[in-house]
DNA sequence: TTTCTCAAAAAAATCGATATTTATTGACAT
DNA sequence: ATGTCAATAAATATCGATTTTTTTGAGAAA
């Protein structure tokens, strides 16, 4: 039908895992519950087929569970993962990051000041969280290890749900965050792995207890 | 129907998912090749759905990729690739294993000794792969830590997958390999992090060396 | 009561057909 | 020869209906 708003046709499918994702993410749809096609086929206005093949990649983002001939879930969420998640973040985005100091280009570095201006300029709440993640890949997009992205893009995210979690996503502490991010920058743009690689699992261990407090138990 | 020959039905989808699955880390669906679904839906005798699911479910294994509106197609193969995996998983199996031998009960290691004999019992191909596959995930499972050990299992499929692309699946010199996974079963039922970390990961240097030469650069 | 069985209801899985999108082809103008 | 563009072909994506499987719950048996 291509109705031409000025954008681009995306698939029923797309819109579907695009959706699905944010509400899974944000706590929409809760964590552990289960995601029956029918009724997510009429709250997102689609087919069942673009739903189910959503449900079916976002079990890579290990956001859904499938079990076989019994349907879809929300993944389950429980302090050991959060604390399982942290712990590999700390380990993968350390090797990352070191590695994406090493080969530090110049034009890295430039994307990196970019990056880091745009989210400081951030204010509004939803813009910030993009801009925060769009800098913290960027630390570990010069690592060229596509994989190895992935991993902590999705470890990310995950991470991202349990903020929700905790703070239903209430803007935590931001001033002290900031501090955080000036020292990963300046460290990282003088080529100093271990104080960057300190400075960032500094900031992933520090907000990590904060929301390990606020978890409770779930 | 449920023609109940004794076993378990299994849906389509799962069905599929596992022939594919199959046909891309033995390369029978060549690494970066078109996967249509009209073509694998004759192939595999069954409907365009379960093929389309199966495939969604396969990105999850980053054996297939998916480019929206434009189909899937098999993983695309090269000597970077490789690289890669070998590097994530020596880093990944490192910590996994040494969290396992620190948690160390009798009964992981008795399940440990099992999988070692039975592997070694395994003389027929295909057996002994499974067998091979089982005992390294058993020296991984007693990390407490599932999404580390999806992450290796994962990685591991990978790393097959590049072994069938160097030998076509010929059985690689497997007297050497022998004494190592003695060494590394030993170094682990006496507790010895370090020496059971290093003969895994040497073990893991030494095939991937070799199949790295005989990669050529694909 | 508790447990079991079985039929009804609900949900998941699958199919076959259609609509939509992308890729290809070849005539025509440059 | 080469590039453009519309027509055609091919493939993907989606829908609506049907089949299969799982879940539920009422009544029977222990």
């Amino acid at each position: 039908m291509m109705d031409d708003t000025g954008g681009r046709e995306i698939s029923a499918t797309r819109t579907a895992y695009l959706s699905l994702r944010q509400m899974i993410l944000t706590g929409a749809l809760p964590a552990g519950q289960k995601l029956k096609i029918e009724d997510l086929r009429k709250m997102l206005v689609t087919g069942a087929s673009p739903v189910r093949e959503a449900l079916s990649l976002l079990t890579s983002d290990m956001l859904v569970e499938r079990i076989d001939q019994r349907g879809f879930r929300a993944a389950a969420a429980s302090l050991e993962n959060f604390e399982e998640i942290l712990n590999l973040r700390c380990t993968l985005e350390d090797m990352a990051l070191r590695k994406s100091i090493m080969r530090g280009t110049s034009d890295w570095e430039e994307r990196l000041v970019l990056a880091h201006h745009r989210m400081k300029r951030a204010v509004d709440t939803p813009i910030f969280e993009d801009a925060h993640k769009a800098f913290h890949m960027t630390l570990l997009d010069n690592a060229a290890s596509p994989m190895l992205e992935r991993y902590c893009s999705q470890l990310y995210d995950l991470n991202i749900r349990y903020r929700y979690l905790a703070a239903g996503g209430e803007n935590y502490q931001r001033r002290e965050i900031a501090a955080e991010h000036e020292e990963i920058l300046d460290a990282t743009v003088r080529h100093d792995c271990d104080a960057a690689s300190a400075a960032l699992l500094s900031h992933y261990r520090l907000t990590g207890a904060y929301l390990s407090k606020r978890l409770g138990d779930l």
